[in-house]
DNA sequence: CTGAAAGCGCTAACAC
DNA sequence: GTGTTAGCGCTTTCAG
C-alpha cells in the first residue's frame, strides 16, 4: 500500500506546460503568465503535489537546513537558546537538525562531519569550551558556523554572547560594596574557557579594583547541577566566605538549600548570585539574585548572523555582545 | 574560494573502479573483495571523501532523518523525552529534525507537512492534544508517525506512555487514605484528553472507590507554567482542599510557595502531590512529592518503535505503557 | 565480485 | 514567458 507521489513531472503533463514553468510557479519566479501559473496552481492543488525537497536540494546546492550542535537539550539554558534558534529559523524557512553532544569534543566532531554530510547549509554551535581540533573543523566545514552562547577566546568564528567578564565584575562589585571580604566563586570546569578566562577574570578584576587580595582556595570548580551544588556547599561554608558567585543556577539551587538545611542563611550568613536567570532562580526560597542573559535573543541572533552568511553577505559585527542586567532577589541583602 | 567537493565519481576514477564499487564499499555490501575494499578505502581516505548524503537520500529514498514535533523544546518534560529520541535515534545512525509547535494544532500540521517535504523516514510527536485534522494528516504520511509522552484516546498511532489515569488514580488514593474528604485537582486545559480524559478519570476513579463525592468545583483549569501555580494558589486555598494533585511540576511549585508564603503550611495545611518528577521538585521548599516516570526512557523507546515501522517491522504492541512510580517527598506527611 | 546504465525529483542555464 | 536539456551525487537493478 505504498503511497504515490506525484512528481513535478506529473503536474507537467497534467497542466501541459514544462517542468521549468512548474518550478517557477513553485518558487514564485514571477516570470509567468498570471494565467498560467493558475493553471498550474489548480493542478498542484487537485494532485496535492508536494515538492521533495532532497530532490531539491540536491539540484539547488541549498537543502534549506541548518545543524546545531547542543551540549544537551535538556538544559534549559541551551533550550532556551535552541528556542530562540528554532523561531528565527522557521522565519527564514529553515529547519533545524538537532543533535548533543554533551560537550565532548569527539562527539562535537562527528556530529559537524554528519551535519556536513547532509549538506546543512550553516551550522549554530553551542558549547562550554573550543579546543583546536573543533576550531580546524569549523575552518574545513563548507558551511557558516555561528557560535551561540559560546566563547572562542581566538575569535575567528562569529559570535553572540554577553560580556561574562564584566557582568561577573559587576556582580562581584556589589558583593565587595556590601562589605564582603571573602567572596567565593563557584564554577563549571576551570578547563573551559567561559569559566577560566572569562568569569574568573571578571571577578579578579572586582577584586583588583578594590584591592581585595586574590585567594584562590575560594575559587570551586563543579559540575552543572544541583547535586554539585549540595556537594559544594559544606566546602564553601568551611571556607568562611560570606558570598558567592555561582556559574550555574542548578548548582546555586544546591548551594542555597544545603545551606539553609545546614543552618547558614542566606543571605545573612551568606548572599548568593547566580548567572543564568533560569527559572530556578525564582522558585528557590530565597529566590536567587541573578545576571540575566537575553537566551532566545542570543539565538535569535546567532541565527540571523548564519542566515546572512549563508547568503553570502557581510556580517556587520563578528562578535555580537548583548547586554546583560542584573536582577535582585531576595538571596543578596538590599544595597545599603 | 568555494570549497571543492569530491564525489564518488573521483573515488572511482582514482582507485580505478566503478562508481558501483565504491558505493558499495561505503555501505559495507560484503560483495566486495578485500583487496578492492582496502585500495578503495585507501583512495576514500586520501581524497577525503564523504559522501553527500542528500544524493544518497533522493536515490534511496531514505533520508535517514526522523522528524520529531515538540511543543516548545524549553519545557523540560519533553526535552527530556527529546533526549532519550536523539540518543537512540544517533544509535541507529539517524538525526533528528526538530521543530517546535506551541502545541498549536494548525502549526502542527504545517510543520507535518513540511517534514514530510523533506523526506524524513519517519515522525515523533510530542504534543498535549491530537484532534482529528492531526490524525488524518498521520494517515495521510507516508511515514510512520509515533507519539511519545502523547495520548490519543483513539488509539490509531503507536504510543509510549505511562498509565496516566492509574497514577493519578493512586496518588489521589494515597491523600483520601490520610483523611482528605476535599481533594482539589489543578490541570492544564481540558480541552486537551491526557486532562480531561486520563488524569480527571483517574481522579474520579479515586473518589469514587472510597465513596466520596466528586465536586468539580475543585478541579482546576490553568497553564502550564509557575506564574500559573501562583495566581491559583489563593484559589485552591479558598476551595477548602486540604490537598491538591497538580498536573504539572512548575505549577506545583508555584502552588507551593505562594501557599507557604501567605502562610498555608505546606504539608500540614495543604498535601501536594506533582505530575512529572523534574528537576524542580527537588528545589522547591518543600521539596514535592510526585509520579515519576521514566521520561527518557519514553522517548528512547518510542525511537525504538520507530525504527522497527521504518524498516516495515512488526510492532510487538502498538501502545506501550511503561511503568511509572510515586516518589514521597516533604510535600505530603507520611503515611499514618 | 564488478561494471554499465538508468534513474531519484528537481533546478538552472540556455534557447526560443 | 516558456520549453529543453543537462546535470546534482548517489543507489540499484541487471548483466556478465
Amino acid at each position: 500500500m505504498e503511497k504515490q507521489t506525484v512528481t513535478i513531472y506529473d503536474v507537467a503533463r497534467e497542466a501541459a506546460v514544462s517542468m521549468a514553468t512548474v518550478s517557477r510557479v513553485v518558487n514564485g519566479n514571477p516570470n509567468v503568465k498570471p494565467a498560467t501559473r493558475k493553471k498550474v496552481l489548480a493542478v498542484i492543488e487537485r494532485l496535492d503535489y508536494r515538492p521533495n525537497a532532497v530532490a531539491r536540494g540536491l539540484a539547488s546546492k541549498r537543502s534549506t537546513t541548518v545543524g546545531v550542535i547542543i551540549p544537551d537539550v535538556t538544559n534549559i539554558y541551551f533550550a532556551s537558546l535552541a528556542r530562540g534558534i528554532d523561531d528565527i529559523a522557521m522565519m527564514y524557512k529553515y529547519n533545524i537538525i538537532l543533535t548533543n553532544s554533551d560537550d565532548a569534543g569527539e562527539q562535537e566532531v562527528n556530529v559537524l562531519n554528519t551535519l556536513m554530510a547532509k549538506q546543512v547549509d550553516g551550522v549554530i554551535f553551542m558549547g562550554n569550551h573550543i579546543d583546536d581540533k573543533l576550531r580546524a573543523e569549523f575552518k574545513r566545514a563548507k558551511a557558516p558556523v555561528v557560535l551561540a552562547g559560546t566563547v572562542d577566546p581566538q575569535g575567528d568564528t562569529p559570535s553572540v554572547n554577553i560580556d561574562y567578564a564584566a557582568a561577573v565584575e559587576e556582580a562581584v562589585t556589589n558583593l565587595i560594596q556590601r562589605g564582603h571580604k571573602k567572596i567565593a566563586l563557584a564554577l563549571g570546569p576551570l578547563s573551559q574557557s567561559i569559566n577560566a578566562e572569562y568569569r574568573l577574570t571578571g571577578y579578579k578584576r572586582a577584586l583588583n579594583k578594590a584591592k581585595l587580595p586574590y585567594d584562590d582556595k575560594l575559587i570551586y570548580e563543579a559540575g552543572y547541577s544541583y547535586d554539585a551544588g549540595t556537594k559544594l556547599q559544606p566546602v564553601i561554608a568551611d571556607s568562611g566566605a560570606t558570598a558567592v558567585f555561582v556559574g550555574d543556577d542548578e548548582m546555586a539551587a544546591g548551594i542555597i538549600n544545603a545551606s539553609i538545611e545546614s543552618g547558614v542563611s542566606v543571605p545573612d550568613d551568606l548572599e548568593v548570585i547566580t548567572s543564568n536567570d533560569t527559572i530556578v532562580t525564582q522558585i528557590t526560597r530565597p529566590a536567587i539574585t541573578s545576571i540575566t542573559q537575553p537566551l532566545y535573543d542570543i539565538g535569535a541572533v546567532a541565527m540571523r548572523m548564519l542566515t546572512k552568511l549563508m547568503n553570502d553577505k557581510e556580517l556587520d559585527e563578528k562578535t555580537v555582545t548583548l547586554p546583560y542586567g542584573i536582577v535582585r532577589r531576595a538571596s543578596t541583602k538590599s544595597a545599603e
